[in-house]
Formats: structure tokens, sequence, C-alpha cells
RNA sequence: GCGGGUGUAGCUCAAUUGGUUAGAGCGCCAGUUUGUGGAACUGGAGGUCGUGGGUUCAAUUCCCAUCACUCGCCCCA
């Protein structure tokens, strides 16, 4: 029985979920080559140098979060956690840095060995925009845009909330991260042992504790806001203003800190609180450092990655996403199959979606056709191949007519049948 | 990785203090209907009670372990 379940966190995408997913990178896709963004593909491995370089040494998705290979030659291989690294990788690997901006999109399966929970899978599915060579704010307020849009176009946008923050330049963060650990050293003893381990590793995430006991530590503690140096300023003020300017809704939220070291300045997170503790269903920020830090020239860039299971979760929840219904091919019996089949065949080239029944009498069949919620159907027997015509029969209304082989057709395009 | 909850048919759920062949609804299959489906009625199939151990004359029920899901933490999309 073991076997025959699914490996941990990992879970089969049947047909009507599918349809879920699919529906959802469809809209992603449309808008984004609306903005001329690309869709490209990376692969699902990657040398661990790729993710562990960029994501920082000491992020849990690097220390203990990636499935971890040897391959045969002996180099260590990854699944990948995320996708900004991957694409990165690729157009210093493909020698796209040479002409900027550079757009892309991409969906894909991460892999996170974390622990699974609603919302929270080992295999998860993404969708993300990535845009590289802009280092002004138009970009930052552009790429916040395409995000909104989808979640408008997926009717979320009044579900979630924008909320936005920033991390400054490393200079900025440097100089914020040494005040904070001060202040933080002296209340020490009171933080929760989780963010007594966080003042080691990652300061700044204390800032986004849950812990009744840290927050209250916070409110005393200096703001980064404070230790942004003009430059930094300016840049967030510039994207609120834009954001404002194309009337996207927004909130800050000083507390939105991120777990990867690529990122500065901008860091935004769509959330919902209808998915439990997992809040952020779509998230980014801008990683100036992440093209150079790999190798490549000192090209910046900024981005977002949206969780496709999740959206999926909010957007259709128990219910199923609306079919087309097809057409069906209903011959009397087994003499006439072949005769339905080339009928099909001929619609099916014409564009129309169209199904067969197999086996049983005509009884049997219209029973299926009924169960596949197909519109019409074609029935096909002796009467009607002798007087070289077809039944057509409509599935709700029960009426049904006889038309002659080659005004199928026409029948089909007047009655406004798909 | 830490702490809690759950696991019985394809799905949603029953099963009295441990006691014979583990039930229902929905769904599925067949028939009533050999050129007409949806509704109704009748019948049928389908279960290693998540898995493995233990206690007991006897375990779906009690104990332990394990797996999966789930809630909170952690982390993140």
């Amino acid at each position: 029985m073991t076997a025959l379940q699914p490996v941990r966190g990992m879970h089969d995408l049947l047909p009507s979920e599918h349809k879920k997913y699919a529906i959802i990178i469809d809209k992603v896709r449309k808008i984004a080559s609306l903005s001329g963004f690309a869709e490209m593909a990376t692969p699902l491995m990657e040398f661990k140098d790729v993710f562990k370089r960029t994501l920082g040494d000491v992020s849990d998705i690097v220390t203990k979060e990636m499935y971890e290979i040897a391959d045969r030659g002996g180099e260590s291989i990854v699944l990948r956690p995320e996708g900004t690294a991957g694409i990165a990788r690729a157009i210093i690997s493909n020698g796209l840095t040479q002409s900027t901006p550079l757009k892309y999109f991409y969906a894909g399966p991460m892999f996170r060995y974390e622990r699974p929970q609603k919302g929270r899978l080992r295999q998860l599915h993404q969708i993300g925009v990535e845009l590289f060579g802009v280092a002004d704010p138009v970009g930052d307020v552009e790429v916040i845009a395409l995000a909104y849009d989808l979640l408008k176009t997926l009717d979320l946008s009044h579900r979630t909330t924008l909320e936005i923050n920033t991390l400054g330049d490393e200079e900025s963060r440097k100089r914020y991260r040494d005040l904070l650990v001060t202040y933080l050293k002296d209340h020490h003893a009171a933080l929760s042992p989780d963010s007594q381990l966080r003042l080691d590793r990652n300061p700044l995430r204390i800032l986004d504790s849950k812990d009744e006991g840290d927050k209250k530590i916070l409110k005393g503690a200096p703001l980064l806001v404070d230790s942004l140096n003009a430059f930094s300023q300016e840049m967030f003020l510039k994207i609120q203003e834009g954001l404002k300017f194309l009337e996207i809704p927004f909130m800050i939220n000083p507390h939105i800190v991120r777990g990867l070291d690529y990122y500065c300045h901008i860091a935004f997170e769509a959330t919902t609180t209808e998915l439990g503790s997992q809040g952020a269903v779509l998230a980014g920020g801008r990683y100036d450092g992440l093209v150079s830090t790999m190798g490549g020239p000192s090209i910046p860039g900024v981005g977002w990655a949206g969780g496709i299971d999740r959206l999926a979760m909010m957007l259709f929840e128990d219910n199923l996403p609306p079919l087309t219904r097809p057409l069906v091919v209903v011959p009397m019996n087994e003499d006439f199959d072949m005769k339905g089949l080339e009928l099909a065949q001929r619609l099916r080239v014409q564009g129309f979606t169209v199904e067969m029944t197999y086996g049983g009498a005509l009884g049997k069949r219209l029973k299926k056709a009924n169960k596949i919620n197909a519109s019409y159907a074609f029935i096909i027997g002796e009467e009607e191949v002798s007087s070289g015509r077809v039944t057509l029969k409509n599935l709700d209304t029960g009426e049904q007519v006889q038309l002659a082989q080659d005004q199928v057709e026409a029948t089909l395009k007047e009655r406004g049948i798909q």
C-alpha cells in the first residue's frame, strides 16, 4: 500500500485539478505576453551551486530544503527549489546579457523538502516573471502592476492584500542590520528560542516573528526606514508614487523580509487569510546583485513568483472549473462505428470537440453521452446511412432532426454550436 | 525539524462497554427499455478497517511503532 502512495507532499493532478492549473497558467501567459514577457523554461535540476551561491548559505532553503543527489560523475545536483536563480543562470549561459532589458515568464514545478501542510507541498508549482536590466523604479512598478493584473483577472484582487516594503540597498541594509542586532542583543534573554537562533543567522527575519514576546520587544526596535540612505528612500518613494498613479492599492508592511539573500530594495507580497498559515500567494522583489553574484555582468533585476497550488485553492475551492461541452457521436451499434468515427474525424479537423461512444446499444450509448455532458448527439444507424443522413439530437431538450450528411457543418454553425 | 488531531467502500460518514457474515447515502455496473439518454424502481459489484507488530479466547475498537493527510510553530509561493 505504501508503495502505491505518491511520495509525501507530491500530489497527482487529476484532470479536474489539472484544468485549474492550466487555466491559471494560461491567464498569466496571456497577461505576461501583453507586456512583452516571453515564456521560457529551464531544467528541473541544476548544479547545487546555482542556488547555494545566490540564495545564501544560511537560508533555510539551501541548508535543509533541497533535494540533492550525486550524479554518476560525482557532481552534486539538486531539484530546483525556486525559479529565479535558474533563469539568471540561463541568461548567463546563453549569453543573453548582451542586450537588455530581458523579460521572461515561466511556469513549472519546484521542490522543497518541507513538512507538508495545506497549501504547502514538497512539489509545488509556480508561475513567475523576471525583468532584467532595468534599474529604474518604473520596472518595479510595471512588474507589480503585472501581478496586480493577474490577481484582478483571476478575480482575487479583493481577497488578497498587496503589501510592500523596502529592504534598501546593501549599504542601508548593513547599517540597519547592525543597529537591530545591537538592540536585540540587549533583549537576548527575552527573545523566543527561534529568534535567538535567527539573531546569528538572519536577524532581519525576527521582524517577521509571530511570537508575542518578540513582537513586544520589536516595538522598541529601530526601524529600517530610518537607516535608508537617500538613494534607497527615493527608490521606495518612486515605486509608491507609481503604484498610486496606476491606482493599484497597496499597504506598507515594514515586517516583510526575505529569506533569500539576493533581494534588495522593494519586497512585496500578495497575501490572504484564507489559506491558514500559508499567507502568501505571490511574492517578489528586486534582486540587483543576483546575476553578478553568479559570475555574470552586473545586471539589475526585479520579478515575482506566484504559487499555482495556492491560487488554485483560492480560485476554485471545491468547485470544478467549467469544461467545454463536447458533441458526441452515437452509432446505433458496432456496425456503424466506423461511419460514426468518420464523421467525428471530419468535424474534429474543423475544430469541433467531438467524442465517440463505444460499444452497446443506443440506450446505453446515450447514457454515456449524458455522462460526459455532451450538448448534442449525432445518431447514425441503418435508416441514416441508407438515406445519406444523420440524426442530430439536442441532449438538453430532446429535440432531434435529420440532416443530410453534407449539411452537418452548416447546421452546427447556423445554430451557433461549437 | 518541534508539538497536537485524523485515517473504515471511488466520495461523505456510521459501527453499542473488545464479541459471529463491518453498514448507510452518493457514485459505479446491470435490468425494467433490442431506434432514444436525463427521472423512478429493482438488483449487483466494491473493504488486507492506512501499514506492521503487541495484549487478548477474541481487536475496526486497547497499546507501540510506522506511513499519509491535517492544525499550529518554523519556513515560504
